[in-house]
DNA sequence: ACATGCGCACACC
DNA sequence: GGTGTGCGCATGT
């Protein structure tokens, strides 16, 4: 995807929404055409690109397709009211909550799916505690065919099999309505987080079972997960695990399960003795600058210390906001402070996460996800990758 | 011919 | 009542 024409198809929209056009195929391509002298039929792959990514939703609006700007779609049916509160606002990233069984996938496509994956278990964190705010793409899939009688759009026509609700979601979770945009409105989602395209049946069970399920089912083949509780973290790396589109190794989530527990409880050691001491350290990190005078000896609280700050994984919300102020976002900073964004929190983010979730201007939320969040992500879980593989 | 603006009706919350 | 949406028509280029 193109920088350019991720702009001038959003601005496209935009545009045509605000002289109450249906954004529509045609008036999209024939704007971006005329204003840019882009080709129709790239702008046409193009915003399918955009549509798979959920930059943009494609609706169904009253009987005829129309596209929606995802991040004002979500900001502007948003509450002020549930803006500043902490209560989970249904996103994109919950909307493919159930979504997973990628299937096989090419090495270009590989990290993408991983990101959305790992975005969708960020979705599933912030709502685990919160049972019933937990969206469905099954509902939403379910909502699409049965509410609203509409089809799916010839984008998603190549999965052409209906929609079959999972077990794990219902048509009378309190979810559904929450996720409902518009009645007449369906929103279509990319063929690989469609239900119906799920054929890996394994890691689907997997995924789409509660949490203690899924843990519990690992714990019986892996002793080293014995000691490990469900937590939103753990969960998380062992939906990646599970589904093989992400080198999570094992033991690394073993190591992540403990780290969670010993951030839950200030009770005893965790079982298997972990290095860091998160919540600490992290902020001794970034607020400790004066050199320890240790008599010329390295000692262990400067390797944790290098550790902690080449690792994004144990960086606390201070030092993720740190570090979105020294990559020169101070003000947007202040969003992933107060939305309580941790290292952790940090590789599980989204597209959709940093666009919408924080509530921040859409230009320096793209420059931050794309120059920054994704990069980190990436290279960190590269290096999970060659550590343990 | 095509782009743009906008009144109005409709639907949802 | 507020808001989002877009049809259909008028007007501008």
């Amino acid at each position: 995807m193109s920088e350019p024409y991720r702009e001038w198809i959003l601005g496209s929209i935009d545009s045509l929404r605000s002289r109450k056009a249906r954004p529509d195929l045609d008036r999209i391509c024939r704007m971006v055409k005329r204003r840019h002298g882009s080709d129709w039929d790239r702008t046409r792959s193009e915003l399918e690109k955009l549509i798979e990514e959920q930059t943009v939703l494609k609706v169904n609006y009253k009987g005829s397709v129309s596209y929606r700007n995802a991040a004002k779609v979500l900001r502007g049916r948003r509450r002020p009211e549930q803006s500043k509160c902490a209560v989970k606002q249904p996103s994109l990233a919950d909307w493919s909550a159930g979504d997973s069984a990628l299937g096989p996938v090419d090495e270009e496509d590989h990290m993408e799916d991983m990101e959305d994956e790992m975005s969708t278990t960020a979705g599933m964190d912030s709502s685990m505690d919160e049972e019933g705010d937990e969206s469905s793409l099954d509902a939403m899939c379910a909502q699409s065919t049965a509410d609203s009688g509409i089809s799916m759009s010839p984008i998603t026509s190549s999965n052409t099999s209906q929609p079959v609700p999972s077990p794990a979601s219902s048509k009378n979770s309190p979810t559904h309505d929450a996720l409902r945009q518009d009645t007449d409105s369906a929103y279509i989602l990319p063929d690989h987080i469609q239900p119906a395209a799920q054929q890996d049946t394994g890691s689907v069970a997997l995924v789409q079972q509660p949490a203690a399920i899924c843990l519990s089912t690992l714990q019986a083949e892996d002793p080293l997960l014995s000691h490990c509780t469900v937590t939103p973290v753990s969960m998380s790396a062992l939906r990646l695990q599970s589904q093989h589109i992400c080198p999570v190794p094992l033991h690394h989530i073993v190591s992540v399960c403990h780290q969670d527990e010993a951030l839950k409880s200030d009770g005893g050691p965790p079982a298997v003795p972990d290095p860091v001491e998160e919540g600490d350290m992290c902020t001794k990190s970034t607020t400790e600058e004066e050199p320890v005078n240790n008599g010329g000896m390295n000692n262990g609280n400067d390797v944790v210390k290098r550790e902690i700050e080449q690792d994004p994984l144990l960086w606390s919300v201070a030092d993720v906001a740190s570090y979105i102020t020294s990559v020169g976002f101070p003000e947007q900073a202040l969003a992933f402070r107060t939305q309580e964004i941790d290292g952790k929190s940090l590789l599980l983010m989204q597209r959709s996460d940093v666009l919408t979730g924080l509530s921040i201007r859409l230009g320096p939320a793209l420059k931050i996800y794309e120059n920054h969040v994704k990069v980190l992500q990436r290279s960190h879980f590269q290096d999970d990758s060659r550590l343990f593989s």
